[in-house]
DNA sequence: GGGGCAAAGTTGTCCGGACCAATACCCGGT
DNA sequence: ACCGGGTATTGGTCCGGACAACTTTGCCCC
């Protein structure tokens, strides 16, 4: 039995942590090298003289840090020797993506069905000759002040006749494409650039042609990785920012 | 004591699984609105006679969906009644910010040392007059083919004796600076707009001034939220997007 | 009224034990 | 050589208990 390393001081980890920091160590000193497997839960109690309750609080530790994978019966598995996740940006909802969508409202000024051209496929990044349920409108902010955003949503055309009266309803569109038609989205593809502002867009915006502007594609993607809408924003480029905010989140250790 | 759900056939739910199902909905309807306290877990126990340990492993699952919050001592508050996070973006590293820092290089033209002007503080957002270490190149793609971005990164000028051979150094930036100083970047903000592309950086990268580009502001904060670092990235608006994938991430429950 | 201290309440840690379910492995039969 | 079954191994679930660490509350005293 080997004994666990603790300060002498009053500031000492749970046990449970320090046979994980042990096992951790381990792992990055190729003990307990990639792809093989860590010793069992008894063994790892006769061998450090803790129970193994305590043992199990350790490995799950590893297993939240994806240092390892564990299965029933077939014993735990080391899957990585790199430290924990460092930075995590979480999303809550497709609605966060951006912050500002909780707080604004789409003014929708045409919605029709399309057959997709050349320019339009290769913009959304999708083969032409499809048809597709395509609304236009302006994001405004809440307090209809200003204008946050040109909007070109294309939705798939299986799901257009769910949406006649999209017009008049609120919250975001993919929401109701999701509840009306009991398929989900399952991945969703954002794609950020810089790109002058088109003609459409300006005149809605009431913005210079070809002044600089922020172009946000998000495609959203159904369980097949097949498109179940796309939408395109055009943001003045002086005026918004999109920002997220990363945080470190490995634990105090 | 009431009994929790479970199905008659040989596919029941563990029994925390099901407890934490029970609370989910409880949160759900709220029976226990957000911001108040649950049960205590000894009054779980009696509730739905089980043991304490399974009553703990069922908040755990809690704790892990964000549902709620515990602290010793304290109890457990309700501090979301919204599903759990349901698409999530990770990033192993801050060099996965832009999965290209992996493959490009640095080439740095100049290092010195400066006051921050009125200009450069209010588009780093940090008061004019401060001190910094300021660093500026072109990242290039592995092959040297093509020219990624323009690049200007601040240091705080407390680091600035740590990187005089800064220009011999390869990899990000802030991982040397973390480990040269031992001070951890606590967390990172990341902004993206688009503008028209400054003298200097169209200069550099041999594109006209004032064509649409892609500006990314990166702050790397200290524990205490104050700046460490600061970089500017310019990226030709018709040759670089920003990609993030977020898929549907939530358990099978 | 304010400050300090004690007690009660609550979660965190750790031990023991038992049984179940999934998996891997050996071994015999074909 | 392949297939099947039985058995040992291993992690998953669940119970019981005990003590420690922390927070809140309220009381007492100044």
């Amino acid at each position: 039995m080997q004994s666990l390393p603790s300060a002498p001081g009053p500031d000492t980890l749970p046990l449970y942590q320090r046979l994980a920091q042990a096992l951790r160590s381990e792992i990055a000193a190729g003990i307990h090298p990639v792809g093989s497997g860590l010793p069992t839960e008894i063994e790892l109690c006769a061998r450090h003289g803790v129970s193994r309750h305590t043992v199990r609080a350790a490995l799950r530790l590893l297993v939240d840090q994806g240092l390892i994978e564990r299965r029933q019966g077939a014993g735990s598995r080391v899957i990585a020797d790199t430290p924990p996740v460092a930075y995590v940006h979480t999303i809550r909802s497709l609605s966060e993506l951006f912050s500002y969508t909780r707080d604004t409202t789409l003014e929708i000024a045409d919605a029709e069905t399309v057959t997709l051209g050349e320019a339009e496929a290769a913009a959304i990044h999708w083969p032409p000759g499809t048809r597709w349920l395509r609304i236009t409108g302006v994001r405004w902010t809440a307090d209809r002040s200003e204008m946050v955003c040109h909007v070109t949503v294309f939705v798939h055309a299986r799901f257009a006749e769910l949406l006649t009266d999209v017009s008049r309803q609120d919250g975001p569109i993919h929401a109701l494409v999701e509840a009306r038609s009991g398929e989900r989205v399952e991945e969703a593809v954002q794609e950020v650039s810089a790109a002058a502002m088109p003609p459409a867009a300006a005149r809605a915006l009431g913005t210079r042609t070809g002044a600089p502007a922020l172009r946000i594609l998000r495609r959203y993607l159904d369980a097949s990785g097949a498109p179940m809408m796309v939408a395109v924003n055009w943001h003045p480029g002086d005026r918004f920012a999109y920002t997220i905010r990363l945080r470190r989140d490995d634990e105090p250790a």
